[in-house]
DNA sequence: TTGCTCCTCACGTCACGTGAGGTGGC
DNA sequence: TTGCTCCTCACGTCACGTGAGGTGGC
C-alpha cells in the first residue's frame, strides 16, 4: 500500500529540489508513478523513495546521469556493485590527481625558481619493449602508470632486466588538441616474449635538448622557454626519461629528464 | 630577452590546449603578449609560461576562473596564499562530503532495509541558544558543523551544560528550492550571555512523528513514507534531534531522531 | 604550389538553476 | 476568494569542445 506524494512532498522527503525532480523526469532518470493528464501534476509513490535516495547519493558522488541510469537498470546486485565500484575507482584517481596538483602548485609557487641547466645530447636508436596508443589528456596519468607497470611486470616475469632508462614519447597533439599518441618504453637487450599490450619497438635516434627536474611542469616550462629563445623549433613529439621513476622510487624522489627533439642545430650556443 | 611563441608552441610548452588558450584570451584570464592585427595570430612570450602553469594547476584543482583571476591579480604573496588556502579548504570539505556520500551509499544499498519503528511524541516549548540563518543546500553540512561547534563552545566558555538534546529545525524550502532557513539549537536552563552568531530562542512546542536512525537519509525516507501513508501532511519545517551527536561522539556512533510536525492527527493509528 | 597552422563564428555539452507567465486545488 | 502549489517554456551558467569554413606563412 504505497501512498502518493506531490513533487513538493517528494522533494522534502528525498532532499532533491523540485527543479531537479522535473529534470530527472524529463531525462527519464526518475519518472513519477503517475501524471495527472489534466493538470500535468506529477505524483510519486512512497516506494520510489529508496530509488530517489540512491540517485541522489550517486549524483553526490558526481556519477554521470547516464551511468546512474545504468546502475538502476542493472539486472543483479553483482552488476550494480561493479558499476559503483568502477566509479569509486575513478573518484580515487581524481583524488590522486588533486593531490598531485596540490604538490605541483607548491613547487611552482614556492621556490625562487632558479633555472635548471639545459644540456644537449645525441641518443642512438634503441631496441625496447613498449606500450602505446591514443590517449585522452585527462587519462594520461592513469595510462602512464598502468603502461609502465605492465612493461616492468613483463620483464620481471621473464627474469630480465631493463637495458636502460625507462622513457616516454608524447605527440604534441596530446597537449594542443587534448588527445594524441603516447608511448612508454623500456630498453632491452636480448629476446623478450611480447604479451598483452606490450610490443617490440625501436626508439629512433635523436638530437635532444634536455632539462632535468623533479617537477615535470616546471621542467616543461624551462625547456620550452629555452628552445623558443634559441629558435630551435618547438615541434614534438617530446620525450621523457624517468631517471628515477615509479618502478623503484617513491613519488617524492622521482627525477625526470624532459627532452625536446632539435631540428635545426643552433650554432651560436 | 623573451622570445615569442605561437599558440601551438605555447600549447605544447604549457600543456594547455589551443582551444583553452583561446578561451582564456576571450575571458581575459591569460592574454597573449601580442596579437598580429593583420592575421589575428596570437603570440605569447616565454615569460608568460610560469603564469600559464599556475593557471593550469589552479584549474586542475577546479578553482573557478574568476578566482584564478583574483589570485593572479593579488598584490602580494600573502593575499595570494590566502586565496589559494581558502580554495584548498573547500577541496577538503568536498572530500569530506564525498566520504560521507560513500558511507551513506553503503548504508542505503547493503542492509536488508528493515523498517525502523516510528513513534509519536509531544514536545513542550523549550528555551535554547541557537544559531540560524539562510543556508544553501550544498553548504548545509559545513554550516551545521560550525553552528553546533559554536553553540557548545559558548556553553563551555560560560561553565554551563546543555539542558537537553541538541536539535535542528529546517525549512522545507531548503530542500525543495535548494536554499532556505536553518537553525540549530541547544536547550538551556538559566542565563547565557550571547556572543557571535549565538542568540536566545524559544523552540515552539510541537506534536511530532519520530524515527530514529544512524543514517539520516534512510530515516528521512522511512519517515516520509510513513507520514504520506497516514496522510498526515508532509509540510515542514522538519526537526532533528542529535541524541548522540558531534559534540561528544564519533561519526560512526551518531544517532539522530528525525521529526516531522503533525498537523492533522490521524485517529486510526 | 602544397600542407600546415591559425583564425572566427556558431553551436553543443552537462546538469541543472532562474525567472516569466500562467493555472488548478483547498 | 485568496494564497499556495504546481505547471511549461525559454534562456542562463560554467568552462570549455566540436565542427564548419576560410585564410596566412614557409
Amino acid at each position: 500500500m504505497s501512498a502518493r506524494l506531490s513533487v513538493g512532498d517528494f522533494s522534502r522527503v528525498t532532499h532533491l529540489t523540485i527543479k531537479t525532480l522535473r529534470h530527472y523526469h524529463e531525462v527519464g532518470l526518475l519518472e513519477p508513478k503517475a501524471v495527472d493528464p489534466a493538470t500535468s501534476y506529477r505524483y510519486y509513490a512512497t516506494d520510489q523513495i529508496p530509488q530517489a535516495q540512491v540517485i541522489r547519493r550517486l549524483r553526490d558522488l558526481d556519477m554521470p546521469v547516464a551511468e546512474v541510469k545504468a546502475v538502476l537498470a542493472a539486472h543483479d546486485a553483482t552488476e550494480r556493485s561493479a558499476l559503483i565500484a568502477k566509479h569509486l575507482d575513478r573518484l580515487e584517481m581524481e583524488l590522486e590527481r588533486t593531490r598531485a596538483a596540490v604538490d605541483s602548485l607548491r613547487s611552482i609557487l614556492e621556490p625562487p625558481r632558479s633555472a635548471s641547466p639545459i644540456s644537449r645530447r645525441t641518443v642512438p636508436a634503441v631496441r625496447a619493449i613498449a606500450v602505446q596508443g591514443l590517449v585522452q589528456r585527462g587519462d594520461v596519468g592513469a595510462w602512464w602508470h598502468g603502461a609502465i607497470g605492465e612493461l616492468h611486470a613483463t620483464l620481471r616475469g621473464q627474469g630480465m632486466r631493463a637495458a636502460g632508462v625507462t622513457g616516454g614519447v608524447f605527440d604534441g597533439e596530446l597537449f594542443s588538441e587534448g588527445h594524441g599518441h603516447a608511448m612508454v618504453f623500456v630498453p632491452i637487450d636480448g629476446a623478450v616474449k611480447t604479451v598483452g599490450r606490450v610490443e617490440l619497438v625501436t626508439v629512433p635516434a635523436a638530437e635532444l635538448a634536455i632539462v632535468e627536474h623533479a617537477d615535470i611542469d616546471v621542467a616543461y616550462g624551462e625547456l620550452g622557454a629555452y628552445v623558443a629563445a634559441h629558435e630551435i623549433g618547438v615541434d614534438g613529439p617530446g620525450r621523457e626519461y624517468y631517471v628515477r621513476g615509479p618502478e623503484a622510487h617513491e613519488p617524492g624522489d622521482w627525477l625526470t629528464e624532459i627532452a625536446w627533439p632539435i631540428f635545426r642545430a643552433d650554432a651560436g650556443s
